[in-house]
DNA sequence: GATACTTAATTAAATAAATTAATTAAGTTC
DNA sequence: GAACTTAATTAATTTATTTAATTAAGTATC
């Protein structure tokens, strides 16, 4: 059975968790109002609220408007009271953040990668820029609770391994243990997609949702798969693995091996793909300029920059692209039916052009009666980083099982 | 948030229902293993274990044996203290069915259905059927807790709707409403591909996972999704129409207008369409003999009797059937990542032809290093029927937000 | 502006149900 | 048959909630 043995700790530690998410996402709540939102009794949130304060977790703020009685006194998370580390690691750089406990990026700096590099190499760079900004955090280091880093491919996020890391060609990378003997402090892993989906969950469109895929849609197509509330990951850490769902038997190739793969038709790759084929067939186009005949140039972005500038194959492909993406997500509905499906990555640049056409496949092809909601991500740019954090904040706000303090 | 307040309550219901499955799995076990098995204090297990008795849920039955020192006392499910309805609509017939604690079946009857009938006339056929049945089980009938009923189309399980019935040409049948003022008693409804998942969940192939992906293949195709032991509805409870995502976007036209449809290659509809199509083109096969030269008599069942036959058009149709099914089985693995998929439905009794193109399919195609487990339905013919019942079963044995006694 | 009412928050007493520790029950082993 | 084991129960303790009462700090009204 799944079910968890009730005890004291459960109970206390899922209060303390009500109270203090109510508190966090209310911004400034009295505990009145914590009361009836949580359902708790007053004496359990007054009880439940002193704990919280003195372990400086949350501050008693300005007292609030009364009603025609006592004054409340609003409460918020003291978000400087303690700090995350979030690492994005991408294909040719690192980005490194610190954020405070709303998530709100305080240190950020970058680092490029240098291939080829081994598993001690990666590890090492990693190791060397913790250690500097750590030292640069000042006195402020020991507040420092955790590590967050999303990772593209296969991440087994229980042990904390990048099992399989394509882009960077290497395989089994024991990042938990190495960092966690270093520094002290709970880190944890996940696949970027994955991260993104959660911070979008925490800080982006999907706070208002328990079930949502968010799909990563850059070279390839990745998705992350929140299911009431949590994380997806499948038997083998590859839910979400959904560039390589089939919608056309008979299509291209994939980088896979297979036919028909969603990303060998959705993806930026593939639009890059399709812009040299039409190119080679000789169609007239401003991307040939602009990539100074360098073809190997042309990528999505300078695909989208062409498309905002009239050229009628640049916007010709990015529609494209929508529909192959809308077909992606007919099949998403269909399959899960989640309420929400949020739309991230490169490609969402260019959200003006693909948007439409999504939007036009869905209404076409959906067979039922379906509100799916399809948006664009929140966050952009910063997603898998903020995702990062929330690898580690929500921990710390939802107490059960974590090993925070 | 999602989570929930803790409370004494909570408490103890959830300790109710870790020691009450630990009995039912368990089969026979004393208080000292359950307590073991739980990690509840032997205190615990003996106050909750009274309680059971008390209610006669649970019976000690014969002494264990000594491992050197006191005997253990065994204690059991008290199968026969309740009972519960199951209910199975099918196309052209409902079945009919009392069951005990244990899921097994005590009466069963079958009502055949005539075409065309409105909501009154089913709901009228339910209730008179009910009824009877009731009547007959004599002074049994008080010991019914509840009733379960499996539903081809989309079920709003919630409120116990079945908002469409294709089939039956039925819309907005308020089953639950009707049945439970009748009754008197809780009435659950759930679409057949999700009871049938569930069923394999509880007393099938899916009792040592906690997701898994039963797929119902008939005339059409649908999925029921177990994620953490629960079923997923989705936002529209049409989670799970996977016979309508697109694998072949130049396939043929499905019968909901889209192309290249899973259930329009894959399907039992899918067989006998390529069968006529084979046998048109002039092909010799025992099928034309076997059907009396009335085309339309043609069905699944057909094509499997004369691939038992040795029929070499029947077996390749099956063959390649199940590489379709293979196809949309690599799908589920990319996107999900189960550790279980379970096939179920009419085509599974031809199994020995189309799983070997199953497997063959997806060890050619799935790229992750998946240890995805793909089996044939275990409870075959009464899978839906066994649903129903485990409908009820499993609010009794989970007690938290259980409106059961 | 004194009295009555409201609302917020805390404190004290009561309660639920788990945990810990001690006890009883019923063996086995040498 | 004395010493040890294991199972199950009972009694005492503890945790953390709930209920009820109290204190705090207002507003409204005549």
């Amino acid at each position: 059975m799944s079910s968890v043995a009730g005890s004291f700790k459960l109970m206390k530690s899922l209060n303390r968790t009500l109270v203090l998410n109510s508190i966090r996402i209310n911004g400034a709540i009295p505990r009145s109002e914590i009361a009836k939102e949580t359902k708790l009794t007053a004496a359990t949130v007054t009880n439940i609220v002193n704990e919280l304060i003195s372990e400086e977790l949350v501050l008693e703020t300005k007292p609030g408007i009364s009603s025609g009685g006592r004054k409340p006194i609003l409460l918020t998370i003291n978000s400087k009271s303690r700090y995350v580390f979030g690492i994005d690691v991408g294909v040719n750089k690192i980005r490194f953040a610190i954020a405070d406990l709303e998530a709100k990026i305080v240190v950020k700096e970058t680092e490029k990668i240098f291939h080829p590099l081994n598993n001690e190499d990666f590890l090492e760079l990693l190791t060397s820029k913790l250690q500097i900004m750590f030292k640069n955090f000042g006195e402020k280091k020991s507040k420092i609770v955790g590590i967050g880093i999303a990772m593209h491919g296969i991440v087994d996020n229980k042990n904390g391994v990048a099992l399989l890391a394509p882009t960077l060609k290497l395989k089994n990378i024991p990042i938990k243990t190495v960092l966690e003997k270093e520094f002290g402090i709970p880190v944890r892993i996940e696949n970027d997609a994955k991260t993104l989906a959660l911070g979008e969950e925490w800080y982006g469109h999907g706070q208002s949702v328990k079930d949502l895929v968010c799909l990563n849609i850059g070279e390839g197509i990745g998705a992350g798969i929140i299911l009431n509330h949590k994380l997806f990951h499948g038997n083998d850490n590859s839910a979400g693995e959904i560039g390589h769902t089939i919608i056309d038997i008979n299509g291209p190739k994939c980088s896979c091996g297979n036919y028909g793969c969603f990303q060998s038709l959705a993806s930026g790759h593939a639009l890059k793909e399709s812009a040299l084929r039409e190119i080679s067939l000789g169609r007239t186009t401003l991307l040939r300029e602009k990539c100074h005949d360098k073809l190997e140039n042309i990528d999505g972005l300078l695909i989208y920059q062409c498309a905002l500038k009239g050229d009628s194959l640049s916007v010709e492909l990015l529609q494209k692209t929508g529909r192959y993406i809308g077909i992606g997500i007919v099949n998403i509905i269909h399959f899960l039916n989640p309420p929400l499906i949020i739309i991230g990555g490169g490609v969402s640049r260019a959200k003006e052009f693909i948007l439409p056409s999504i939007y036009e496949v869905i209404d076409a092809k959906s067979i039922t009666p379906n509100n799916t909601q399809v948006v664009v991500s929140k966050l952009g740019e910063d997603g898998s980083l903020i995702g990062a954090f929330t690898l580690v904040l929500s921990e710390l706000f939802n107490s059960i099982n974590s090993s925070l303090s």
